[in-house]
RNA sequence: CGCGAGGUGGAGCAGUUGGCAGCUCGUCGGGCUCAUAACCCGAAGGUCGCAGGUUCGAGUCCUGCCUUCGCAACCA
């Protein structure tokens, strides 16, 4: 069997995780799913960045130790990707000794190939936030965070030689296509490689919260050789038992936001050269969810956290709505508008009332007994096979590409066309006329239409993939990806269910709205 | 100053290799009754940011400009 390992980054617990953070998990859930159902042995690792001088600071604000802080945060996430179903075979925390004993290693094998060497931090420093910042992050002159004024501040610190790798990058960068998308590559030689490659610190002695560099104790290693390495350390790399990591790596696929591109397109392939590792097979970075009125930010007041859509919309609801509503590689903009609106058109109107007008009309004609296939008997059921399969390759083909917006929306268009059918074919119409093996013909393909609509839901939302299932009667059935090939699959005497149920119940638009808008300014 | 991404009918967006400008919502009109006041059909509505250029032909290629957003190195 394939192999198919996805990484998310592993967050940084300074404070709830919002939607993007929520939108990265579905993303890469989607993705596994997706490729579990392909037929792929599927690896999905998440997990948690837990070192550095925020998180100290952030614990004693609560009166809390950096480890009880961590700990606390780690278990909200789980509970969080819990809610999400998120299907994680790993989460991984920086602060596990799994990850800090094989950090140490990997920095004691740069500093013995000299890929690390000491030297000395320069910076502005804000003494009340123990926090350096560059000339750029200052505001006016200031603090960006307190506003107050910082000083110079130098201190020795290891740094990783990156020159000497920029070479062998930018032929990595000509050779392959391990980046998604491709200007993400011309920003980084445009704005990086191309002035020259800076070394990167690799170790403080400002604060204490992170791993110990074993041969310089007062020195803990820095944020990027930490958090980057956990990719490996979770497979087992370097430790007694790395069957995970000879299975697994490279990854096939890691999931970035924008924020971190430049960590992950430059210092963490420089990084795998150093160790002599292959590199992943592909970086996807995806953008943001934008506001009406910018980023998202507490000041403004203008959050998203994904408990507001979930408690009252459910999971799939939501589900939807970002993988449909996000382009992966541009910023998308959430409205409490466009929720609404997927949510009544897409989901009640398309897609639940098109499952249940099926459903009612195979019980009123055929006491819920679904007719078998029968042929190309009406006009149009040969155009609805024929457009169902070229849907399909479509669905596909955006999958493969990770491009979950269009992949949904050819998948409605599939939607739509079983609903004009209905239409077409006139069943109540055949009903009267006694014209029997038509109105068969037409149950059959509907039923055909939905078990394809439900299997290939099945990566974005579960359950309601799962109930279209089985109200059509085929829960137990093979519903393999391979079998959307095939026209005739319904199995004699399948029955549906004699009382459909709705899938998704329309909402009144501005009550919710307001509600939304209302869970925003919390 | 530099770099990147956008600027397409009222709103939000699609538009690989250049060839009659599409989708969703909204608006207007019609059809149907199986269904969750859902579904289906039709119509109105665009000088595709601006100005040049290449071409038989450009939203799609080239040049310049205007404009919005983001990034600018150790912030995770």
């Amino acid at each position: 069997m394939e192999k198919y390992y996805i990484t998310t980054p592993i967050y940084y617990p300074s404070g709830k995780f919002h939607i993007g953070t929520a939108y990265t998990e579905v993303v890469a859930d989607t993705v596994k799913r997706y490729k579990t159902l392909r037929g792929y042995d599927t690896y999905l690792l998440t997990g948690m960045d837990e070192h550095g001088q925020k998180i100290q600071t952030v614990a004693e604000k609560n009166n809390m130790t950096p480890q009880e802080h961590v700990d606390h945060m780690a278990a909200l996430a789980k509970e969080l990707w819990g809610k999400m179903d998120i299907k994680y075979d790993d989460f991984i925390r920086t602060t596990e000794p799994r990850h800090e004993k094989v950090v140490q290693e990997i920095f004691e094998k740069f500093l013995a190939s000299g890929d690390i060497y000491k030297g000395e931090y320069e910076g502005m420093y804000c003494v009340p936030c123990e926090t350096y910042f560059t000339k750029t992050q200052l505001v006016d002159g200031k603090c960006p965070d307190c506003g107050r004024d910082v000083v110079l501040m130098k201190e020795e610190a290891y740094f990783f030689n990156m020159k000497k790798y920029a070479d062998r990058l930018v032929k990595l960068y000509e050779e392959s296509d391990f980046i998604t998308p491709e200007f993400r590559k011309t920003e980084m030689i445009n704005n990086f490689i191309k002035p020259g490659l800076e070394d990167l610190c690799v170790s403080r002695t400002s604060f204490d919260w992170g791993i110990k560099v074993s041969s310089d104790p007062k020195h803990v290693v820095y944020v990027w050789l930490d958090a980057l390495t956990n990719y490996l350390t979770a497979l087992g790399y370097l430790s007694e038992d790395d069957s995970k990591f000879k299975k697994y790596w490279p990854a096939d696929l890691q999931i970035v936001g924008k924020d971190i591109a430049r960590f992950h397109l430059i210092y963490w392939p420089i990084f795998l050269m150093a160790l002599d590792l292959p590199i992943p097979k592909k970086i996807l970075v995806h953008n943001w969810i934008m506001m009406k009125d910018g980023k998202m930010s507490k000041s403004k007041g203008n959050v998203v956290y994904p408990e507001l859509l979930i408690d009252r919309y459910g999971l799939d609801a939501t589900r939807y709505f970002l993988l449909r509503e996000m382009p992966v590689v541009q910023d998308g903009v959430f409205s409490p508008e466009s929720f609404v609106e997927r949510f009544n058109f897409d989901l009640c109107n398309d897609l639940g009332n098109l499952l249940n007008r099926t459903v009612s009309m195979v019980n009123k004609y055929f006491a819920g007994i679904v007719p078998t296939y029968k042929g190309q008997v009406n006009e149009v059921d040969k155009d609805l096979e024929e457009y169902t399969q070229s849907q399909i390759k479509l669905v596909e083909e955006h999958l493969e590409k990770f491009e979950f917006a269009n992949a949904l929306q050819e998948l409605w268009n599939i939607i739509a066309r079983t609903n004009k059918y209905i239409d077409e074919t006139t069943p109540w119409a055949l009903e009267k006329e006694g014209e029997t093996l038509k109105l068969e013909s037409c149950m059959n393909h509907l039923i055909e239409n939905l078990r394809k609509i439900g299997i290939m839901l099945l990566p974005f939302m579960e359950k309601t993939a799962k109930s279209i299932l089985n109200q059509i009667g085929l829960s137990n059935a093979e519903n393999t990806w391979e079998s959307l090939y095939q026209i005739d699959q319904i199995p004699e005497q399948t029955k549906v269910i004699e009382k459909g149920e709705p899938l998704f119940m329309r909402l009144n638009v501005e009550e919710e709205i307001d509600y939304i808008k209302t869970g925003m300014q919390k």
